[in-house]
DNA sequence: TACAAAAAGTTGGCTTGGTAG
DNA sequence: CTACCAAGCC
DNA sequence: AACTTTTTGTA
């Protein structure tokens, strides 16, 4: 069950909802059978192997069979979700380089719903009961390791404001007395994201491909930086074909030989088409990531009032938290 | 027939892993 | 060893 | 993840 995208002001009757933290990490569903626990993605795919310490603290459950629901996450320094520090957990193999990765950034289990319980289906049983049995199975485990998160019932500013403390995505709210929808967004789990707005200079273009081909597939943003224009990656998303075909007859006068940019990636530059830099534009975003470029762009429009020494970064130093990747077999420098 | 929901198709950053040269 | 691509996660 | 466009389903 995935959540639709939302904004505060759908929310006529807080009353009728639960909200909870949007963790930053990795969707899991367990399956607990006996002694046997298995961890499946979001793709279905089963990554057991790469969390052992979840399917150990899993097993500490005192149950037969069940079905649950939730989010890893890995904990920086401060205590704070960070999906950059959990990135060096996924997708690890070798048993090896889990057990390296198990050391250096532990996780854990956030669980936020039960499916199944004893052979019982819960999927028609309403939100409320789904989570009040799960809160009572999984304190049967009493292990750090698997929590069931608190709500904040009715009161979505006092989640926003927490789920901002720690840094997190945003909120998903749940409809009070909905049922659990396998593989679906039903408008009864809705998601709302802190989101920034962002102006960037833009440094060119990138060819589209498929049904964009012919056209532009996304643009190449910057941001002043002493004295000079840096890279902060690209923004594909947001515009609609209409927009696309706008923005080409505006860029295709602006064509130049060389790159107006600095610390542009050679992966990057390679198949790059610069335009003079004299254009601003706006984005909506989640965030810089480590390399300092923008997290999730969507493109906004045109900012003509705004000329590109007017553009300022309204953040950079929220940042997500640096990743201790010690286990990395490419050069540090390329993590700093 | 008109609207809503679902699916398909395009794009982004990051990390790992594989292949070609 | 670099370059490039693909597959995962978001 | 984001978003737009196209297809499918339903009222």
């Amino acid at each position: 069950m995935l959540a639709d995208l939302a904004d505060p002001a759908d929310f006529g009757n807080e009353q009728d909802w639960a909200f909870e933290m949007k963790w930053d990490g990795v969707r899991v569903v367990a399956y607990l059978e006996g002694s046997s626990v298995e961890l499946l993605s979001r793709s279905g795919l089963d990554i057991t192997a790469s969390y052992p310490e979840v399917a150990d603290a899993l097993q500490s459950i005192k149950v037969d069979s069940a079905v649950l629901d939730g989010e890893i996450v890995a904990v920086d320094r401060n205590g704070r979700p960070s999906f950059a520090l959990l990135q060096s957990r996924i997708n690890l193999t070798r048993p090896g380089d889990v057990q390296k990765a198990r050391a250096a950034v532990p996780v854990q289990l956030m669980l936020f719903d039960l499916m199944e319980l004893d052979g019982r289906s819960l999927i028609k049983a309403p939100y409320e009961q789904r989570h009040a049995l799960l809160s009572e199975l999984v304190a049967t485990a009493d292990h750090p390791r698997v929590q069931v998160p608190p709500q904040f019932e009715g009161d979505l500013v006092a989640a926003l404001a927490v789920s901002e403390q720690l840094n997190l995505e945003g909120v998903v709210a749940k409809r009070l007395g909905s049922l659990y929808l396998p593989g679906g967004r039903g408008r009864t789990w809705l998601k709302i994201k802190h989101q920034r707005m962002q102006e960037v200079v833009i440094g060119g273009w990138r060819d589209g491909r498929g049904r964009r081909g012919g056209g532009i597939g996304s643009l190449l943003m910057a941001v002043p930086e002493s004295g000079r224009l840096r890279y902060v990656g690209r923004v594909g998303t947001g515009f609609t074909d209409v927009d696309l075909d706008q923005i080409a007859d505006r860029l295709e006068p602006l064509a130049r030989a060389t790159c107006p940019l600095v610390d542009v990636p050679s992966i990057d530059a390679r198949d790059a088409h610069w335009v003079e830099p004299v254009l601003v534009g706006e984005v909506a975003c989640s965030g810089w990531t480590r390399q300092r470029r923008i997290w999730q762009p969507t493109w906004r429009g045109w900012r003509p009032d705004k000329r590109p020494d007017d553009v300022r970064v309204e953040h950079p130093e929220d940042a997500p938290t640096p990743a201790t990747n010690q286990l990395s077999r490419r050069a540090p420098d390329e993590l700093r």
